[in-house]
DNA sequence: GTGGTCTAGACCACT
DNA sequence: GTGGTCTAGACCACA
């Protein structure tokens, strides 16, 4: 269910965001369906409960999870997930400086385009399989 | 000339880098030209020079600057630097990863398309001014 | 007759304790009438008994209900629970903890006066409407 | 400078944000001045770092304050200070729920409003004081 | 059982 | 030196 990578620079806590993101957002982790408790993903992936702690904290921050104190966490609904201004300036600015490297690196306008729709697709295509699998559950 | 952003994410020395990488690739700073020394730049942007330092040693291990004992560093063949594959593979995959987040966010394809629209003509309009005020020299 | 919400940040026994007191003061629950015993209330919210039994013994040491063993909880005299000194100093304290956080966030004095009217207004209708629904019993 | 109040139910972490943001909001903490980095707070409150650490990352995600790695923690200009709706909409709920609960101890529209307006001038008062205070440095 | 907070260490990257 | 992350414990309130 989860793939850990310790060797990544994203840290383990950022993993296990965007993991549970994945889920909820592509329905796998239904509406209001609860989250494996804090120790028992801390054992499942064998990292400390605090670092799953930090994880799903920050998942509530932003709307994907809500917590009921002694009974758990659970997926929030999509439509609950806040459109956090800030995080979509960071994103967009990380888009800016990249595409701006690639320019440095002697990419053209189309070549841009090109790895760009190639990249969008395949986050499409990405996404749709992820629902389909749910589906089948 | 150097704009840095302490209040950024980006750390100092990244700023850097890429600002110099940026006066070489557009070609401000001419091949075989001298970069200024590391106290030098370290005075000017009022930083630790260990963080000037380190820049200029990434630039270097990337190709972008030699280093010449006991006369400085030097801007390089833009041709040396150009098409590095493990750079590219790493701006692909954050391009991937931001990508990602933002269809976590719930952007839709058309959304992001557009975005992408706007940074990249934004992205040509700052490559072509800096073309002309190089041509200016 | 009850209304929890399993997302909000006060907790389940909280919650029951808040509307049990609302109950009880506004006259719905008259002087020496039965509560609901524990196993029935804790069916009907679908909430551990144990939730619910904590509830009670909390409205029992506020003076709000009294228990006869064998028998079950029964409202007390409203009289009885009224001007409580401590739940005044600690409503108060709450009160202004939560002003002060306001102006942390820039509130001007203009605005939180004007927020405080509104609330004010707002609670002034609804025990309005409370009190003309009892009567009707 | 700090008070820290282990006995109180409000945590430490909560306490030194709330304190912190007194200090920022009343420019005794000016703009881009430096706070007490996490080690040497910690010292000071005698509390584990990790706690300050804790209270300084909410800070930054609320706009108090920016940080430079390697550099440290700064209060950050008071116009940054996102009005974090979710924390308004939060204060609002509870200022909503312990109006209520004065109402249900039998206290009066105007009792009520006196009280009000008694808090809201005492909390302008400190504001005020504590503004002067910082001017006298 | 659950999440929330805290302590006491440790290692890392950056300045 | 700085903040950021992580581990390995512990205690608390709540369900």
């Amino acid at each position: 269910m989860f793939q850990l990578d310790l060797k990544s620079r994203e840290s383990i806590y950022e993993q296990i965001i965007n993991q549970m993101k994945e889920l909820i957002i592509t329905g796998i982790l239904k509406e209001d369906e609860k989250l494996p408790s804090v120790r028992e993903l801390s054992k499942i992936l064998t990292v400390n409960p605090n670092t799953v702690q930090k994880a799903y904290r920050e998942l509530e921050r932003q709307g994907y999870v809500y917590t009921v104190a002694g009974l758990g966490c659970f997926a929030a609904s999509i439509a609950d997930v806040k459109r956090d201004e800030a995080a979509i300036a960071q994103l967009t600015e990380t888009l800016r400086t990249t595409l701006r490297q690639l320019t440095y690196l002697g990419f053209s306008k189309d070549e841009i385009d090109a790895l760009l729709m190639t990249l969008l697709q395949e986050d499409q295509q990405k996404t749709e399989e992820l629902k389909k699998g749910s589906e089948h559950i």
